[in-house]
DNA sequence: GAGATGCGGTAACGAAATGAGACCATATCT
DNA sequence: AGATATGGTCTCATTTCGTTACCGCATCTC
């Protein structure tokens, strides 16, 4: 029943609300799963590795390459703790030099599925956002 | 036709591997909508002010509120950047003391859609990623 | 056989983001 | 007069991040 903007994203946004009520009620810092998962998927690396890791398991060198600008450090250290919530398996096969590969594991590639409607939305609206971004930028300055 | 893990996520993990190829050839920093926007969505802040917007719009102290344990300063930062994003409008009132709210746009609405579907998962699969993090960290204990 | 290269990382250090808290002007309530 | 609320900003300590150097080992090149 609000007026404002009915795309056909009343119903989304009720469910989130409703969701952002509950999690309220429970104590937020507890129970709070977004708070837990948000807080990976939202740490810059992690979604795209996962994404890279999509269609087949990689090594550490072709995720280091792949991903891009992405450090050692920071590649290992997210790969921890995708392993870590399961998300990611690490294997290790015993030659020399010894190879290591990662790949999804089940609940990994569960969570492609949301994420492939996230990363739909922002291409879809990259556009918007950029335009609000430069309207915003110039009225900045403008003052 | 990877013979792993074939639920119903082949399909996601497919679309998502190709998109990730995608960006891989059109040069990766430049125009890949994710890194622009995950980053956003990513920062820990963004999404639970998203959610808590999601049915009405509240104001600077209401937010602060309701959202917990976040300090003004990022409460602040975030709504800025939520706001140049397009997400987000704000809205001052002359009274006295100023009177400013926040709600979301169309865009703002938009995205809760897909977050939305990553909330669900979440949620669903809660119980999953804490038990894989019980077993991981009593592993590396033992070792 | 000497050096470079690739493997999968770890260690150390400076830079950047984040969190906690004080502070501000104004106005109302007690 | 003093406390409280409003919407922030400013400062400073802690945390996190990114860069670079380095490790042992084996293979490839000269």
């Amino acid at each position: 029943m609000t007026r404002e903007h009915e795309g056909n994203h009343a119903a989304a946004s009720e469910t989130v609300g409703e969701h952002f009520d509950a999690w309220h009620e429970a104590g937020f810092a507890e129970n709070c799963p977004v708070r837990d998962v948000l807080d990976r998927i939202g740490d810059k690396w992690s979604v795209l590795i996962l994404t890279a890791l999509a269609r087949e398991p990689k090594r550490f060198s072709a995720l280091n390459r792949d991903v891009g600008d992405i450090s050692k450090r920071m590649l290992t250290q997210t790969l921890r703790s995708l392993q870590r919530d399961g998300l990611v398996e690490r294997t290790v096969y015993p030659t020399t030099p010894p190879t290591v590969d990662y790949r999804l594991t089940e609940l990994g590639h569960s969570v492609l599925e949301p994420l492939t409607a996230l990363i739909g939305w922002a291409e879809a609206r990259h556009d918007d956002i950029r335009t609000a971004r430069h309207a915003f930028d110039e009225e900045a300055e403008a003052a």
